[in-house]
DNA sequence: GCCGTTTTCGGCCCGACTGTTTTCAGTCG
């Protein structure tokens, strides 16, 4: 509702930083971890920075009473249909504004059928071009769904930069954008080079826009281009000399509103900090600038992130935390944590075989985690209601038991843990009597059915799991897939209390299709004193791989080492699952 | 609309590229 009157504001041209307050929000309410009531009623809200009196008011009336005067006048102030003609890349709010107020258009239908017939051919400062370009934007979202997931984007992205390492004149190149912050979703591809020579710049983005996997050009300069690849993803690439590299893969790797904090805190110590590099802002203003080339002056700093972070005074920040979410504050104070990385991860405890509907054996699984220098692995076929996963009944769980420790027995360098993802049942029980569980070195339950429950019954439902002595993980605590399934929708603050208190760890589930806790949900779990587990869910040796979107998320959501179960050494993870039994 | 190491009023990040223009507005990141 937020975002939405911001966009009404910028559509009916308001002072902009009207439409940006209300943006920022949205973005706020969007990202809070606790329920927004309770966020009012503890007065969090209110002393939230960016929150201010008007908006407060909306937030508190609508939470409330489910409505807000504010808001509905401002949206029947004009019609609903305008709002999604933003969405189209290439319309801005201007240019709908023009097409409102002189051609009465007032939503998709108008605009198809007004683009068709010629009706908006004649506006002042509309041309044959831009007319075309808002054609090809429909087409375009009409085509897409919109934000692919990272784990479709990076294999693409990495593709192209190292065709762009082949390039001549290229030095360094490298992914930026949401894709290098490790978001869930992926809106395009952003690209960073630098060139030996900037005069190379217009032969690079040349060369760029030739490649084979380009369907349209959307624009092309001396620094930048930007393309729509065959599987209409669009990619930036931006190109600047070596002396900018750093201060250009700062801003190309955002987000936008940690550069906006950046350059606010420039502002403050007397500097202008752009993709060029950081300035003193009297020198800088001083310059005769010409748009694609480097100022003509010496910078602060630039060639590197660290050097820029260093010249605000600020610790160097993880690309993960770049979210304006309180990591620029935490820099300054020298207060961020030392987030968790692949190096610190011991092993994986959430896999699947042959057993069930994994496609590789318990061996190959096993020596794969030998490959990646894990210290230990845990197999965890699924429970036999997964029938259409080939779920082991008891009788084959004992016996699929028996295996995994023969073959741990059999391989040197890494300690086979016999485990099982049992399901949690609609009512909350599990799919194995807890005689069963007895017989297993770990047990992940996991929710995979029943998927619309309300949150009373819901969270109920995973409380009793998590209220079993031989649980000691919840996997894909929601049961949510990105882009298509909501999940469950829980009571977080009840589930961390409880899980804390009888040491239940929560899945951060790293399929890249779940990333289940999300990355919210890990920072408040980290700050009730949950513990979590970063694990793959693979079914396949390559499936282990996949690592590292769960660490994305973990990193993202401010996650240390301490903080995870599969950090830890084996004498400690079994320390930890045996002090659950003795409860 | 929000906020205070410049401020309770007056700012609020900054540059590249396109299209439609003869100097700039719009859009994007």
């Amino acid at each position: 509702m937020l975002a939405n009157m911001a966009a009404i504001m910028e559509i009916k041209g308001e002072v902009v930083f009207k439409s940006i307050a209300f943006s920022r929000a949205g973005r706020i309410v969007k990202d809070l971890a606790i329920d927004v009531k309770a966020a009012l009623d503890d007065g969090s809200l209110a002393r939230t920075p960016g929150i201010g009196q008007h908006t407060l008011r909306v937030i508190d009336q609508y939470a409330r009473t489910g409505r807000s005067a504010d808001y509905d006048e401002l949206a029947g102030s004009l019609p609903a249909g305008l709002l999604e003609l933003l969405e189209i890349p290439g319309l801005g709010p201007k240019t709908i504004s023009l097409f409102w107020k002189e051609r009465n258009i007032a939503g998709m239908g108008d605009l198809i059928k007004a683009l068709d017939s010629g009706y908006l051919d004649g506006l002042k400062g509309i041309g044959p071009k831009k007319l075309d370009g808002i054609r090809a934007g429909i087409a375009f979202r009409q085509r897409s769904a919109g934000r692919i997931l990272i784990g479709e984007a990076q294999p693409i992205a990495r593709s192209l930069v190292e065709r762009l390492r082949r390039v001549a004149g290229v030095e360094e190149a490298q992914i930026a954008g949401s894709l290098r912050r490790c978001r869930e979703t992926i809106g395009d591809v952003d690209l960073l080079c630098s060139a030996s020579h900037l005069s190379d710049g217009p032969a690079v983005a040349a060369a760029f826009v030739k490649f084979p996997e380009v369907q349209r050009i959307q624009g092309q300069g001396q620094t930048k281009a930007s393309i729509l690849t065959t599987d209409d993803l669009q990619v930036d690439l931006r190109i600047v000399p070596a002396d900018s590299f750093g201060a250009a893969l700062l801003y190309f790797t955002g987000s936008k509103e940690h550069n906006v904090k950046l350059r606010g805190l420039a502002s403050a110590r007397h500097c202008t900090l752009n993709e060029w590099g950081l300035y003193k802002a009297a020198e800088y203003d001083a310059l005769q600038k010409k748009a694609g080339e480097a100022p003509a002056l010496r910078s602060v700093a630039g060639r590197s992130e660290a050097e820029v972070y260093a010249a605000l005074g600020l610790d160097f920040i993880e690309p993960e935390l770049r979210e304006d979410r309180g990591e620029v504050e935490a820099a300054g104070r020298g207060e961020l944590p030392r987030l968790v990385g692949r190096s610190d991860i011991r092993g994986d405890l959430h896999t699947h075989t042959i057993a069930s509907d994994g496609v590789a054996t318990i061996e190959e699984m096993a020596r794969t985690a030998v490959a990646m220098g894990y210290e230990y692995l845990a197999i965890t076929d699924h429970s036999k209601g997964q029938t259409l996963a080939n779920g082991l009944n008891e009788e084959r769980l004992l016996r699929h038991v028996k295996e995994i420790r023969q073959v741990g027995r059999r391989l040197s360098g890494i300690k086979l843990l016999a485990g099982c993802e049992v399901d949690i049942l609609a009512d909350g029980t599990l799919d194995f009597e807890d005689a069963i569980l007895a017989e297993l070195d770990m047990v992940i339950a996991s929710p995979h059915a029943a998927l619309k429950q309300d949150a009373l019954k819901a969270t109920d439902r995973l409380l009793r799991a998590i209220d079993n002595r031989y649980v000691n993980i919840i996997g894909h605590p929601t049961g949510r897939m990105i882009n298509s399934r909501e999940g469950l929708p829980l009571d977080m603050a009840k589930i961390f209390k409880l899980a804390a208190a009888n040491g239940t760890a929560l899945e951060i589930n790293a399929s890249y299709q779940r990333l289940d806790l999300n990355e919210i949900s890990a920072r408040a779990a980290v700050q009730a004193g949950v513990k979590l587990a970063v694990n793959t869910d693979s079914h396949s040796t390559g499936g282990l791989q996949g690592m590292e979107f769960g660490l994305g998320v973990a990193r993202r959501g401010w996650v240390r080492p301490q903080n995870v179960i599969n950090c830890m050494g084996i004498a400690r993870l079994e320390e930890f699952i045996a002090a659950k039994r003795r409860l």
